[in-house]
DNA sequence: CGGTCACTTGATCGTCTTCAATACCAGTGG
DNA sequence: CCACTGGTATTGAAGACGATCAAGTGACCG
């Protein structure tokens, strides 16, 4: 028998330590639709995984084999056209399921912003575990729910807000980011380039950058540096918004 | 005791004609989760409705008491911004599922285009009727992948392509409508408004109207009446398209 | 036959894109 | 310490795509 580590009493059945137990990103995921004495089970299959910032993990049209659960940093979500045209669908961050098409085949790739830390499950396995686990599955189809509510929103903003319109709308959506409900941070950073911005709102960069440029000189944000944004006015930038709810 | 109509063998316990076991729409909906012998269980708390065209039966914004699921005929969902941009966010017919926001409000709207019938569920009876039948909240699950999936090609959509290629991958997206997965019909009609296809494609009446008549002048397709449309090539029309799935 | 409504077509305009130059910043090596 | 480099962001000028404004067409209906 190999010496056993401190702690005993964290060790799952096989003498590893759980690390669905101690992981940060259980209170905010659907994880924690999974009792503590389960919890096993789904450690069990999943394989931890780190990447680089900049790194694919998820490859569109590449066979879905598996799921995803973001417990660390940003990710990036998006679609390509034939000659390279990029929609950002979404960031991603701690919590976030991916995975969740019926089909055989990824409908988006994702990539690493900061360095990303993520669960990954095989499809099958983890689709066994969760006949058993019908909360969770419940929480499956709340966020799916909540994230179709956000996806009908983005459409709104991409057919029918002007560039002012979109930037306000986003600067708002990053100062709520993993704020409880109804809460915002008036100062906040920005993980992604102007490039990823740029993709996720259906605009340029140098648009981008000139809006964000023209809100700064009326007095709406303050942009202290490339990546960090002070919110100065937030109701003024709620009404260019228009109503993002 | 009163007289009793004809058909005894489609008399559910209450003596009520069971309109579940001999709906249309089952085949295509996330009833068909439910087998025949439980079926009287949703029938006792789906009320069905008929609604004139041009009638909104679900308002943004309004306290979400029901779920819906059409059975017949073709609604439009739309989002509106304060000053009246609106933005169509899809079309719906037999089968559709709607109103799975969490949020205690509805997120969206939703308009007759032609006369439509559905059933509605008071969402309390329907959330306890799910707890008994997992398998139809694991359909619900699916359905709200796929249409994850579609919100995001529809975000590409919006984001990144031309109003031709728009145009394009929307004609597609309805020689589609209703067939089995990868087939198409070469004649179709068109049920809704230009101005529901300018809401929905992000463009305006006259973009729409205009790039229609380019793309017959190219020989794309044919625009026999203002609804009725023919494909005249469709490897030309994917390819604008750029890689719809 | 006049009215309405949806659609089409034309002319002009504006927002955002494209192309191009410049600024900024961190890292590297002379 | 300072030039050099590569990547990212900003700013400027010109251009294009789709929007807006406006007029015209056709179908349907009282």
């Amino acid at each position: 028998m190999s010496a056993q580590l401190a702690r005993p009493h964290i060790l799952d059945p096989h003498g590893a330590l759980d690390p669905c137990a101690t992981c940060e990103a259980r209170p905010v995921s659907v994880c924690n639709a999974i009792a503590d004495t389960d919890l096993g089970r789904l450690a069990a299959i999943a394989v931890v995984t780190e990447t680089e910032p900049g790194q694919c993990f998820i490859d569109e049209g590449e066979p879905a084999n598996s799921f995803f659960n973001i417990t660390a940093g940003t990710a990036k979500l998006f679609k390509l056209l034939p000659d390279g045209r990029r929609q950002i669908t979404g960031f991603v961050g701690a919590g976030h399921f991916l995975g969740l098409a019926v089909s055989d085949t990824y409908a988006f790739s994702a990539e690493a912003i900061e360095r990303v830390r993520f669960c990954r499950f095989q499809r099958s396995k983890l689709r066994m575990l969760l006949d058993d686990f019908p909360l969770m599955e419940k929480r499956l189809l709340e966020v799916a729910a909540n994230e179709l509510v956000a996806a009908q929103e983005q459409m709104l903003l991409l057919g029918r807000k002007t560039a002012r319109e979109r930037l306000a709308s986003f600067l708002l959506l990053q100062s709520r980011q993993g704020m409880p409900c109804g809460h915002s941070r008036r100062r906040f950073s920005l993980p992604m380039t102007r490039s990823d911005i740029a993709d996720y709102l259906g605009l340029t960069i140098e648009t981008v950058s000139r809006t964000l440029t023209k809100l700064r000189s009326e007095g709406l944000i303050d942009v202290v540096s490339q990546a960090e944004i002070i919110v100065r006015n937030p109701s003024g930038l709620e009404g260019l918004a228009g109503g993002l709810c």
